[in-house]
DNA sequence: TATGAATGAGGTTTCATTCAT
DNA sequence: CATGAATGAAACCTCATTCAT
């Protein structure tokens, strides 16, 4: 994950991995079958991570309003301690091909159609305003992700306020509407 | 731009270049030094797209608001009408290395600040809650680049409705609070 | 080397070299880094060999005129044992560059060196006449390495008859003075 | 030739002579049919320059002595005056190929072939020792070609007093014989 | 006389992968 | 479980040369 990350997975050759985990590249192959397995796996642990806690959410009791604010933290939470993993989620998707690809394509759709899901619930509930949930849902996701390009697990903010002011600009925007004074 | 936003620029070969422009792969080379070049005149392309527009906002007249909205038209209408460009700009950065990674990172930064000014501008003036506003500025940047995964210029969308989505979205989130009406 | 002496470096490719060892061309880069490293272990080697016996010799015990005679021999000799190598180390030095061609260069200057030290001594001890010793150690030298056109080992002359000849040259000269009758 | 000189010929592209003399590439082939034809006009012009004066020199009227030092000095002038032709001469014979191989070697070899005939007279008439004239003539031009290493039109020697150096060396050799006084 | 676009072969090197040991 | 030699395809790039304009 570490050399994906920094490098990316085509500058990244199997000569580089062998030597990360002091092996010889043809022993490398006892444990790997190729290398876009290997880059497979990642995603494969990166959607298990994601969609993990998400299920738990969406189908749980709360309002939506609750629920869209625990699936922002348990995303950021993913986020922040996977810090290597997701970058490569989300930069390396186009490295894969054929079923691979399609796997992990659906993957990432089911994940998206939960946060549709608590979307539509809070529309129809009416704490929500009417959105596209279909774009709102990739909106909400592409902010939250955003964390991917300064996140540092040393810098001064902790996950969870991290989570907070992303669910805070979700939910009420960036405008000083003296009328709702926060409370979640 | 076609095919590395298609095959992205690892996977583009210099024999796929040279097919799609009906020109032997030798003969490429009288108008790019090297592929990696080609990739940099994308970047820059997209750097001067997005930025050239955007420092007449922040500089002209209007209150924060508005600017933030035209910043926001403006970077959508820019994603759009670009989208190849755009995807690669987002994509494939780490392809790039030494100086010409270094100038693209420098584009990003100025750009990204345009963002913070209008931000800081809003905070001091109490137009907009106070905010940290590096985090938001990304945040606003993470949000809009998600069109870049489900944008067709076929859909059912125009430019201009997305990016009055998205600045709905980031004034005044996806709340339904009946206080503030709509009004811009 | 013997592809390097024939063809010369530039003229010889990396697939004659492969296909003169039995291997394919990536194969060969197991054991070499670079074509041009290949050309620098030819140097080194040439350069040990050389060097080798000349240090015992400049070092040791004798007068300038018996060093020096020793020197030349021992100069024939690795010529004519190892003529490819010394053609190549001859002929290729600009095939090098930056830091190699400055390994190579000092290598060669400090084995002339060892020839001006002799030099030296000898004019000191009177053995010699006044000489230039910078040109003249490079003169002797230029003269022993002539062999590298004609010299073949199934020749006439034998290593030890060439290095007698060249040596009585040196000393000498070629005028037939009656007042001096050979002994050395 | 300057570039010839300073890169060898293979290091030297078409481009780079092209640009040397302000024009495009293409353009170059109005004035040479290949680059190859470029290098051998410049041993045909060294190959004329050396053995124009040889000639005179050989067929000339002198003792044997008088004749090669006469062509010794014509030796070292041509090289000390066309420093780059002559180092081109030296170093890039096996950049020729076929013909113009087998041209340049005739040339060198009648060159070669007048020195060894004014050996062969001095030997004849006595003047020099016995010789194998074949091997000294190399020598004495291998020695005399040493110059192209160390040779720089700003030092501190002068044509012909480098000639009569080697002349000294050849004929005298290096030793401190007190019979013979300098005198040529 | 000069251009510069185009060629096409060939250059060196890298790489993921295989496999006998 | 591990090696490391070997593969062979493909990567990017350079080059001498040609030719229509």
């Amino acid at each position: 994950m570490r050399l994906f990350q920094q490098k990316g997975f085509h500058a990244t050759s199997v000569q580089d991995l062998a030597d990360a985990v002091g092996l010889q590249k043809g022993s490398l192959y006892h444990y790997i079958n190729s290398k876009e397995e290997l880059l497979l796996r990642i995603f494969d642990l990166a959607t298990a991570s994601l969609a993990g806690r998400l299920e738990e959410i969406a189908r749980g009791p709360g309002s939506a309003r609750q629920k869209l604010t625990q699936a922002i933290r348990s995303h950021v939470a993913v986020l922040t301690e996977n810090l290597g993993m997701v970058t490569i989620f989300v930069r390396e998707v186009h490295a894969l091909a054929g079923e691979h690809l399609e796997r992990v394509r659906a993957g990432r759709k089911r994940y998206t159609a939960l946060f549709e899901r608590i979307l539509e619930e809070g529309v129809a509930g009416g704490e929500f305003r009417p959105l596209d949930v279909k774009i709102t849902a990739l909106a909400i996701l592409g902010l939250c992700d955003s964390l991917h390009r300064w996140y540092s697990p040393s810098g001064r903010l902790h996950s969870a306020e991290i989570a907070d002011a992303f669910a805070d600009m979700v939910f009420r925007g960036i405008l000083n509407s003296p009328g709702e004074a926060g409370g979640r």
